[in-house]
DNA sequence: ATTACGAACACAATATATTGTGTTTTCCTC
DNA sequence: GAGGAAAACACAATATATTGTGTTCGTAAT
């Protein structure tokens, strides 16, 4: 933890105090002796994403949602099964840092729907990766055949 | 510390690295076991905003954070841009004393703004400055587009 | 001016986090 | 599918933070 005045890495603390989901500690630096706060949170840093044409949005997790309930309507998938790869989904973009690409979100969800629902997949798959001709289309469905 | 899985609020430590002016701890939920991570952060120094009558009120980021991304909602700027624009607004807010009136972010963050992107200055302007008259837009339109 | 509340300060007994090092896993890139 | 970087995992010896309680100070509301 830097000092904000000195820049001196070693500090010590003072104090702490604790507030709902909020860890404030009062801290000291062992150089320059003077005292600053911190605070300590819960990693969940807010994302944007980068349209194909440049512009900016914040992720949309029911945007997300939608999309994929679409693709697996009717498909025999429990909704806690949906919502827990919403989650390992949000989780991947989360790690991929602050901007992501709106095509990496549909290659992961792709690639979520994938291990779960060969049909559902398809379905996104050909929304969301914009299959030019039916071919891929035909290409994807024997690979999967296939396996 | 809140787990924001169960919300218990015993949690231990499991691993903490420091990275520069952040310290990020890895921690497990006492009850539930589930593991998240947690950011620790220096807390920046508060100053006041004096409003328009009179009354003061702490300087909230968040909110300046909001109303710039307002401003910028769909325009091809990236977050680091964002970012340091709003760090630079903060700073020269910071500089100007304990109080600012609440008139002088919405100056500083249009003249921020007005580097950056058009549109988004304009939005902005429009919105803070209470344009009155929609002649004030057109003058400030012409005056950009002449540019 | 008075009250009331949160922030800062202090301190001592105790519990818990930190550090260093090394291994494993995950997941992005090619 | 292979290679590589970053994150997660593990663990033991040691140092440091935490907790509880209480006082004081600054400032907002009355």
């Amino acid at each position: 933890m830097l000092c904000p005045y000195c820049l001196n890495s070693e500090t010590k603390v003072i104090d702490k105090r604790d507030n709902e989901s909020l860890t404030k500690r009062r801290r000291e630096c062992l150089k320059c002796s003077k005292r600053f706060n911190t605070l300590e949170a819960v990693e969940r840093p807010e994302f944007r994403v980068i349209k194909k044409d440049g512009r900016r949005e914040n992720f949309d997790y029911e945007k997300l949602k939608r999309g994929v309930l679409k693709a697996c309507e009717k498909r025999p998938i429990s909704s806690e099964k949906i919502d827990k790869m919403l989650a390992r989904t949000e989780e991947r973009l989360r790690k991929r840092g602050k901007e992501v690409k709106s095509t990496l979100i549909g290659d992961i969800v792709a690639s979520e729907l994938k291990k779960i629902d060969k049909v559902a997949y398809i379905r996104f798959a050909s929304v969301y990766r914009e299959f030019r001709e039916l071919d891929d289309f035909k290409k994807e469905i024997t690979f999967l055949v296939n396996r």
